[in-house]
DNA sequence: GCGGTTCTGTATCGCTCGCTCCAGTTAAAT
DNA sequence: ATTTAACTGGAGCGAGCGATACAGAACCGC
């Protein structure tokens, strides 16, 4: 009917997706952002509406991809060892970015975006998705016992997204690893059944 | 030996501190902040440099303030309740904050501001101060047996840093009173010594 | 090949940004 | 009373912002 697109969406929308997370919203300018997605500014406005409108394209492209990659490699895993293993992924993935740039749903929370309700929503809907993950699994380990049944799974889900969340935090702040490790390993330990404190 | 100031330096910076508390420092506005500071432009660049200059200022001040008093109040009460005396403290200041702005601290941690290397070192010490609060009181509290050594107090006091950051930032994210306490709840179980699983 | 529709490229628009400049004012020091 | 240094008020700098206008190019259905 008409001059079909010479670009692909995905890919432009995978590069915006970088331009936010390593700038964030108000500092990436769309000069910038149409440069990085190799679009002029009337493709760039013509493809995406506005600013906001490709922000939210860009969280969702990052929730359906990064995000729900990484919770569906984790579900194939037993439930305790997914509930660790995605507190590792963290640690490693934060530390393997030479630029710290967190977690683009964790800096989108704190951005100024967190003012605009629909922007929170999405915030905060992606974070449930990982405390969901969390739920999920604690509770299949509380079932078969490996994991101890003495805190409320619910409780435990939100202790293990605070971690997570604080991970990203320190990792822009250039935490080491040991910082990091530290976080989790209390928490780690309360999905054991308790020991005996040690006799010296 | 000139003519005197006409405003009050600690007043303005306060003033300061709230419009990058709320705003953050890239949507603050020079304009936005002198003004509520009660300030022309020349007083505010004669006083205070830059902005860069005001917003480091305005950091001390949010330490040296806000934080280094809620610490100083807390440090008199044992050991276990000044650790989760602070946890309290944090969700009565997240859920009475109508704005739900946060702590001005954490959110400069994801800002913009996080790539300069000098602010973020200033903030890397503000939150080393709070793990240094807990990290004091929880070794007093293993000391006098009223706080489990099960876990060794420098991951301890690095959990309890999770939990403020991930509060704050939920906070942020309009979370309710449950959510942010049930954060808390297992984390503080862990300073209680171990108790046998419930026998159904 | 031709009409119709959507693309692309470029040149802006109006606005706000951080910051500077300077004439005019004020008050302590002499 | 005069000097002098600092402060005040306000106009305005260049630059960058998000967004738009419009001409021409490219492609599909006919």
């Amino acid at each position: 009917m008409a001059r079909p697109r010479e670009f692909d969406e995905g890919v432009a929308l995978q590069a915006a997706v970088d331009g936010f997370w390593s700038q964030g919203y108000g500092a990436a300018s769309t000069r910038d952002l149409a440069a990085r997605m190799g679009l002029t500014t009337a493709s760039f406005y013509n493809a995406f509406g506005d600013k906001r409108g490709l922000f939210m394209k860009a969280l969702d492209q990052y929730l359906s991809g990064t995000l729900s990659q990484r919770i569906a490699r984790l579900d194939r895993l037993p439930p305790r060892q997914a509930v660790s293993g995605y507190l590792a992924d963290v640690v490693e993935r934060s530390l393997g970015d030479p630029q710290r740039r967190g977690c683009m749903l964790i800096n989108a929370a704190l951005d100024v975006t967190a003012q605009d309700p629909d922007i929170r929503e999405e915030v905060a809907g992606g974070l449930g998705e990982i405390r969901a993950f969390f739920l999920r699994h604690l509770r299949a380990g509380q079932a078969d016992g490996t994991i101890s049944p003495a805190q409320p799974a619910e409780d435990l889900s939100q202790l293990f997204l605070s971690v997570v969340v604080a991970m990203r935090v320190m990792a822009r702040l250039h935490a080491d690893r040991d910082q990091l490790e530290s976080m989790a390993r209390p928490a780690l330990a309360l999905l054991d059944p308790c020991e005996p404190p040690p006799i010296p």
